[in-house]
DNA sequence: GACAACTGTTTGAACGATCCAATCCGACGA
DNA sequence: TCGTCGGATTGGATCGTTCAAACAGTTGTC
């Protein structure tokens, strides 16, 4: 009920009998205040309770201790909990940091900067994380041009001199994963069904399947892959022509949505067909799927690494700038054996 | 590349030929300045880009202008885009009132409110927007008790003295417009397959079903419905009992998961089923499943309007304190007519 | 013993906004 | 002509922190 008093860096000095300066640097400073002046200053703080005014602190030292993110419009046929994911990742790394994630909605590249301006003049925010950054992002270039401090999800595709730091999944290393495992399991007519060529993501997944059917001797030339966009109708029948053309005996694919048109395509033929995912969805769950799942809540917490030790935060060792981290392969029911005659059709 | 001099109300005011606390009342209290005063210093504050520290506002005033939003941890078989929405819709609200929101992470209840303590002392966070509220949930109280502007997604089951406001979805005008519209094709069969008693929005849902069939003059006894878990196995077991006790010609289904449990089994047992689902997820559209979706971005605007009136933002007329948005039903292939024949079990 | 160097602590000023009280100014009435 | 009134505007104090410089106390050096 009453509004009890504040209890502010004059308070916990009186308390301890020093003065606000030496409180002040018993939180930032510690190894300029002496030990027992420190022990005494310590106990009064956790004995009052005191808690730095973040305002008071933003205003004197320019820095908010909060970082930005931005959040674009949900896509309806959405069934990820990536960004989900990521986001939570991300807020609990920065609050184990003493940071904080402010969000804020943008509908594309230009408001999202017009945002980025305002955030900086009026509230202050220490730097960014973006995710979804594409091939020549304006984003990038402004926040680099005025020094911003900031990480991206997402490798700069097409822009290997670029320095910002940032963090991505290696989607090479998981296609690659699940073509070795349908190897393993006895294929050899393992195709693909991936997105448009052009996309960085897209053609990193298709190279990682490319790869290793080269380094096993098998084949992967152009009749072995077709492309869709990244939806389940289209998918379905872009594999229809796929299996029909050379009558796979797995198919790797570039994400599950697009797994999910292969299943119901081979349904429709009546054929027998192993099929691997990218994403681990929901969908994929239910599907059975076996697929590949991103280290979402590690990406964030290497991201705000990354954006952190940029604004200044811990000045550790020359680390990387940037982190690839791996997919780890889920083997579930879609990954079966082939059949003993591959070559035979259908029911 | 050179920091320019940050514009301050100082710089403001000079370039207009006034005082710092006109061009602060030009834009608190236009109402108190001269008209041809105002024009001046908003032509000033245009030209020059000002805008306010909100660190220094917040140490004068006490508030910061933001609202907190806590996030769980993502559960692995989670489908919905639901918490994706409803943030973002908040967000975009949010700064279209001038406001932000500052995520923060937590396991549980207890965790939560101690970041409440951490975030009103340190941050001075104006309020917070609760979603996943349960039947006695801890933070309510803490909140209250404190006189902590807050607003709920999810309204106070069993608790009908509760005064704080409230956004919700009406579940039963949902189950019921489903209800409907499967009697609409000629069903007079319908079962319901739901979460077991106890929870609110369960036992909500369940009665829109029981309501309109009642009305309708049709049974809607024990013998006619059948609970289960949110997950998609354990609502295939169920929801086989169910057919074989019954044998119904539809079934309106508490979720989407639950909903395609329904249509797995009515599979299995080679049956022709009408099944509507709850939620309208990826696994809906997917699925070409009928079902409800839910009001999410309209209920965060209604959240955020709320809660802005208990921090006093706008002091407009005397609205309701509370919020019921009824969800849209989205028919899709799954709510088909009936047999000719109900009784026959097709192969 | 005087001065310098160093350690640990304190004091005053500043960050940029709002609150409050005081002042200005033109109009109006006595 | 002068005093009064009320709305518009002004200057000073304040919020709680950090920066920069000054201060006292001890040790070291020639």
């Amino acid at each position: 009920m009453s509004a009890r008093q504040r209890v502010t860096l004059e308070s916990v000095a009186a308390h301890a009998k020093v003065s606000r300066q030496t409180v002040s640097n018993a939180i930032n400073a510690p190894d300029v205040v002496k030990p027992e002046t420190l022990t005494r200053v310590l106990e009064s703080i956790a004995e009052l309770g005191y808690q730095p005014s973040r305002a008071a602190r933003q205003l004197r030292t320019r820095r908010s201790q909060i970082l930005g993110y931005s959040l674009r419009p949900v896509p309806a046929d959405a069934h990820g909990t990536i960004g989900d994911r990521f986001v939570h990742g991300l807020a609990r790394a920065a609050q184990q940091r003493g940071y904080r994630i402010m969000l804020f909605a943008s509908g594309n590249d230009e408001e999202e900067i017009l945002q980025y301006d305002e955030l900086l003049s009026g509230a202050d925010l220490d730097g960014f994380v973006l995710t979804n950054t594409h091939h020549g992002d304006p984003r990038i270039a402004w926040l680099a041009e005025r020094d911003v401090p900031f990480v991206t999800f997402g490798r700069p595709w097409g822009n290997a001199d670029a320095t910002h730091p940032w963090v991505d999944v290696d989607g090479a290393a998981g296609t690659a994963a699940a073509t070795r495992h349908l190897h393993e399991l006895g294929h050899t007519r393992i195709a693909y069904l991936g997105w448009p060529h052009g996309s960085g993501v897209g053609d990193d997944r298709r190279t990682g399947w490319s790869d290793v059917m080269a380094e096993l001797g098998l084949p992967a030339d152009g009749r072995w892959q077709e492309t869709t966009e990244n939806a389940t109708e289209p998918a379905r029948d872009a594999a229809a022509t796929l299996l029909r053309r050379v009558s796979p005996g797995a198919v790797v694919c570039v994400s599950d949505s697009v797994a999910l048109g292969v299943i119901r395509a081979a349904e429709a033929q009546g054929r027998r067909l192993a099929v691997t995912g990218f994403d681990d969805s929901a969908v994929a769950l239910l599907a059975g799927m076996t697929t590949l799942a991103q280290p979402v809540t590690e990406s964030a917490q290497r991201a705000l690494a990354l954006v952190l030790r940029d604004i200044g935060v811990d000045t550790v060792g020359p680390a990387s700038r940037h982190e690839i981290l791996a997919p780890q392969l889920v083997v579930r029911d879609t990954s079966i054996p082939p059949d003993p005659l591959p070559r035979t059709v259908g029911s």
